[in-house]
DNA sequence: GCCGATTTGTCCGTATGTATC
DNA sequence: CGATACATACGGACAAATCGG
């Protein structure tokens, strides 16, 4: 699968990590011992490591070595991080899921989405709307807006498994780049008629902007969590000490 | 600042794109133009693009070239990415910051600490609530551990101020890694004590454990905002085609 | 459909700088 | 000071994807 080798290697060396052959605070074999162990170059042995930092598994040392910071999460809540359909994410949770489709027909880009998604007006989108079931009860109310240009042939059968999975390997489009932000927002009519929310009268909100191969912006996604079984997970290198 | 040739050339780049050289859907100059342009080798041009694609301006298209996906945000609420002091996001995000303390003392870590934040049973840490100012308008309660051992000789005014700027200038100490996790809670006594929250009944919360260069967690934060001005962005890239 | 030019992706070897101990 | 380890940079080679003729 990874044909590259420094995927190999990221690989590799993450898994070892979490079967805790390395502990937290232990350091890693010198680059140069990497480099005898994998048959590399050091180039690839450090692209792997960067990558390593990059998913908050260890962390560079200058003059020091490379240090795992790596600790087994206590899963409680749903978690969303990276680029994930729902269905990728309820399987890593462990979770069942489950989707009932709302609505889903076709429409015109009017002046209103336009502003609201960035797509562009007169565009014919998709307009999807479904409710997704986490072992049988309902969490997530998602909202999708696809480009027909970009996604044609999406039925309720697709909608009612994985879109993604439709786009990336029925279409064969790759998915590269995604824009989202998290905010929290009053409880509509909708949310309150499709999810059981108690008395909460807020929602968490992923809003994204999802990008092709093709540098198209294809998709628009808000997903409404119930607030109690929302989780997102993040992890941020400090890149400069910015003076002020 | 940057003395790393790489850096500048991509804050050269980034600044371009900004300014809008190159729009969105425009593809830059190929690798090897930017090289002699530059004056450098192709790897460091091209370390240069990955952290711009990292960023979310870029995206590398393989056989194709590089696009820019950069379009410039419209700013309504206040926004926390990577790992920002609230200085220095306030800042960015042309605000007026202000900071009322509302507790600083030291105690030592109990069983319900320590499983709350990672924090050892026993070591001792200094305990500080604050609540944060944007114009005027109190919107974030702030919740900071801090170990003792790491961060020596804190006080109410450095609290009062920043205590990245104090932890990194005047201790010296080099934050390195945070892992934060975003969720909504139910408002506590303490909320509605110190914040305008009208009749919203959530918070958004801000979780995070803080590294520093030796690895190790001197930091526990609980950041609670109020939702209508909490806004947080991520920018993520879809590395494998997960196949389930 | 094939070929060749262009462009990005991967990998290597080497040299030098810099931080730590 | 010297040894070790990571950081940066260069130059070259080949692979893989794209696109036009």
């Amino acid at each position: 699968m990874p044909r590259a080798k420094y995927q190999s290697i990221y690989r590799d060396m993450k898994q070892r990590i979490e079967a805790g052959e390395r502990q937290a605070q232990d350091l890693l074999p010198s680059e140069n011992t990497l480099v005898g162990f994998y048959g590399c170059s050091r180039n690839t042995v450090r692209r792997a490591i960067a990558a390593l930092a990059e998913d908050g598994y260890v962390q560079s040392l200058h003059g020091v070595g490379v240090r795992v910071i790596y600790q087994p999460v206590t899963q409680t809540a749903f978690s969303m991080g990276g680029i994930e359909s729902f269905r990728e994410s309820a399987l890593r949770n462990n979770k069942v899921p489950g989707t009932k489709v709302l609505n889903l027909f076709t429409m015109n880009v009017d002046d209103r989405i336009a502003a609201r998604t960035g797509f562009p007006k007169g565009e014919e989108i998709y307009f999807l709307q479904r409710v997704r079931y986490l072992d049988e009860k309902p969490l997530i109310l998602d909202l999708n807006m696809f480009l027909t240009s970009q996604v044609p042939g999406l039925t309720r059968e697709i909608a009612e498994n994985s879109v993604y999975d439709y786009i990336e390997n029925e279409l064969g489009m790759t998915i590269v780049t995604s824009k989202r932000w998290i905010t929290v927002e009053r409880v509509t009519e909708l949310d309150e008629k499709w999810l059981d929310l108690g008395d909460y009268n807020c929602m968490a909100v992923i809003t994204g902007q999802v990008y092709n191969a093709d540098g198209i912006m294809f998709e628009y996604t808000q997903s409404r969590h119930r607030p109690d079984y929302f989780s997102f997970h993040d992890t941020a290198v400090r890149k400069k000490p910015l003076r002020l």
